[in-house]
DNA sequence: ACATGATTAAAACAACTGTTTTAATCATAC
DNA sequence: GTATGATTAAAACAGTTGTTTTAATCATGT
């Protein structure tokens, strides 16, 4: 069990505390100390406090994002070659069933979920930035999704529903407990 | 047009930066000169920074949960008489409605109303501990009469729609329309 | 007009922030 | 072993933070 390398440890370390803290209550010293590092190793690694933070965000968001890709795409080939619609209840799934899976998977993955639960109830934040430079263009393709599922819908309508279904999402995010599964069930 | 004194000067520019970029990256002198006001007036007035936090959310906080109290409490008492359970949509009538109706009032009001939603998304924070040390007794209130309108419903239960029910509030507090729009592109 | 207390103004305070610099240390290849 | 580059360590940097201090100004009552 050798200790994990320099980078690791400061993204470890950082996303407990951004994650607990928020990024602003958050300095340099603490994350350096806690992940028992010279503090000059955050800039030297990744050069400043806020790219830290994409990062941390970067580290998990990505892979995540291949999944949720993945089973939507995958969907919508089944509905296209069916020629039946997408069920806007699986669309929604595809989404929102990796995130939570993440979060079962250990606690090091729950403080990012708790991060970006966070993120998203702070519309303007730096974080917000961050986070929809990674995740532009899987939301729109998301919408395109949602409204094959739900051509009745106009687009003002589809963006709310889907506003607040983001809303729950984050709000479920933040509060880390077992009933998250059943509640979405 | 007098200009407002000091005091109210400095509570609604802080208002208003609390609301839109956080306690923590709100500074003492952002408010300040946006206040146009001396630097030391609010150590002055207020004692400390955090003082001033709990001052901007007790002066909306305070008048608004006298009407939430008021609400609820004839509402227990025609119950009561009547010899009816109180409606459970009616109990959360008493607690929601009066808080949309405050944003509805004016753009100021509107920066305390995402305040309060901020507030609820980020569990450990500094403003939280202040909401909820003026928020406790009303609270344990509602809790109370829910639990009248529900009597088949564990607390367990309760607590965790009530839970629920609570993140759903913060979401609608934290998003008026203009935000919205630009989270989702 | 004057005295008294409340308020404002300007400056300084120490502590902390993110970042940079300079040296020392490490690993690795020759 | 020695040279080379990557990493770490310690110190210093300039800027900002919340808070205090000191003096000036204001308002008010007699």
């Amino acid at each position: 069990m050798s200790s994990p390398d320099t980078k690791t440890k400061i993204l470890d370390a950082a996303e407990h505390l951004f994650a607990r803290d928020g990024y602003h209550a958050t300095s340099l010293r603490g994350i350096t100390t806690a992940a028992k590092v010279n503090l000059a190793a955050v800039n030297y690694h990744f050069g400043s406090k806020e790219a830290l933070l994409e990062a941390v965000i970067v580290r998990r968001l990505t892979p995540l994002n291949e999944i949720r890709r993945g089973r939507l795409e995958t969907l919508l080939q089944k509905a296209e070659s069916t020629g039946e619609l997408p069920a806007c209840r699986d669309v929604l799934r595809t989404f929102i069933e990796p995130t939570l899976r993440l979060r079962q998977q250990g606690s090091e993955t729950e403080d990012f979920v708790a991060l970006i639960g966070r993120t998203l109830a702070e519309p303007r934040g730096i974080a917000m930035a961050i986070f929809m430079r990674h995740m532009g263009p899987l939301i729109q393709r998301l919408f395109h999704a949602l409204s094959l599922s739900l051509p009745d819908l106009s687009a003002c309508d589809l963006f709310w529903r889907l506003h607040f279904a983001m809303g729950s999402l984050s709000h479920i995010m933040r509060c880390h407990e077992r009933h998250a599964m059943e509640v979405l069930k």
